[in-house]
DNA sequence: GCAAAACCCATTGACGTCCATGAATTCCCA
DNA sequence: TGGGAATTCATGGACGTCAATGGGTTTTGC
């Protein structure tokens, strides 16, 4: 396996490797331990990769990756004005990112910082998005969902760009 | 810039090395003797690095860095004109900036100079933004927090290039 | 000789490690 | 095709280790 990440999506026998997808629900005990997905978990065994959680800037959820996102953030950071807001606003992401150590059964312990910004109670969510997933309160991630679904219908759908060559909007009126 | 050049962010193992993150609030006892977060000690270790603090340019904190960052001032500054305004300003990091030593614990002693130019008080707030490392007043470095975060969801998030240089992945979580 | 800093040691509480349980799924073979 | 065995996975608890902290003692500098 080329240890470069994201240059190909399909593995040697033609499945998709290296995405997080699905949707789990798991509990987080007394200790404030919370099991991996299993699938996750083979994604990142897969790379080597460690996992990395920092607090969404965005919205009230934590956002999970490997080192190679983190990355990208330190060195716009140097490539940017270092007095300037944005970079402020990207120090924030780093300041609140850490690599999170699995136990040998596969879980991982949130810090209270963490438990408090996405108030997480007794379950948490996990969202696969692809290259990153997010962990959410499951009320509030399923709220999240009808609403996007709601907007989609009123708004119509955001333009999505399929395959690489010959761009194709998908005619959303069909349905 | 991606890995062009200087250091890799990738170490042999694929876990990224070398970089200061998360947030740790640590108690300044009697003594003025502040413990420095072991994965930081353990950053500072592995590259065999003296830690230094200095006083902030622009905001009310103490930063602290290895040896390679002060250098890059040094260079910065005898690369401009040496009667600047800019100059001065950047050669009072300088003057500001003490070598650190640790104790057999961990612990770094603070000047008065600096306790008070951070307005430290009790506890003191380790913000790891990758290749270098804030110390705050806990309460300060919090409020600046939710204006980055105010300031996220109003202008939107600074534009990162994420993924290689070819593609353009779906972005995750900034959206 | 005094104050401050360096050094040494004790405590404690958090966290990482290890082990046990139970439920659900898959696999295998009759 | 159904039933049972083996495996995987989520969950819970016990225990040991280490980091953070505090206090005491010795050394250093003035």
């Amino acid at each position: 396996m080329s240890g470069l990440a994201g240059t190909t999506l399909n593995g040697a026998f033609g499945g998709i490797v290296d995405l997080f997808l699905s949707t789990f629900e798991n509990r987080i005990d007394k200790k404030g331990r919370l099991s991996v997905p299993a699938p996750f978990r083979t994604v990142l065994e897969r790379r080597r990769d460690p996992l990395y959680l920092f607090k969404s800037l965005t919205e009230p959820c934590l956002e999970g990756c490997g080192p190679e996102r983190i990355g990208q953030i330190v060195d716009a950071i140097d490539s940017m004005d270092s007095l300037s807001a944005e970079v402020a606003t990207l120090q924030t992401m780093l300041s609140s990112a850490q690599e999170m150590k699995l136990d040998a059964e596969g879980r991982i312990m949130l810090s209270a910082d963490f438990i408090g910004f996405a108030e997480l109670d007794e379950t948490a969510l996990y969202a696969g998005i692809g290259r990153s997933f997010q962990i959410w309160r499951p009320d509030r991630y399923r709220s999240r969902e009808a609403d996007a679904r709601a907007r989609a219908k009123t708004e119509g759908l955001p333009s999505l760009r399929l395959g690489r060559t010959t761009q194709q909007p998908i005619d959303n009126g069909g349905r």
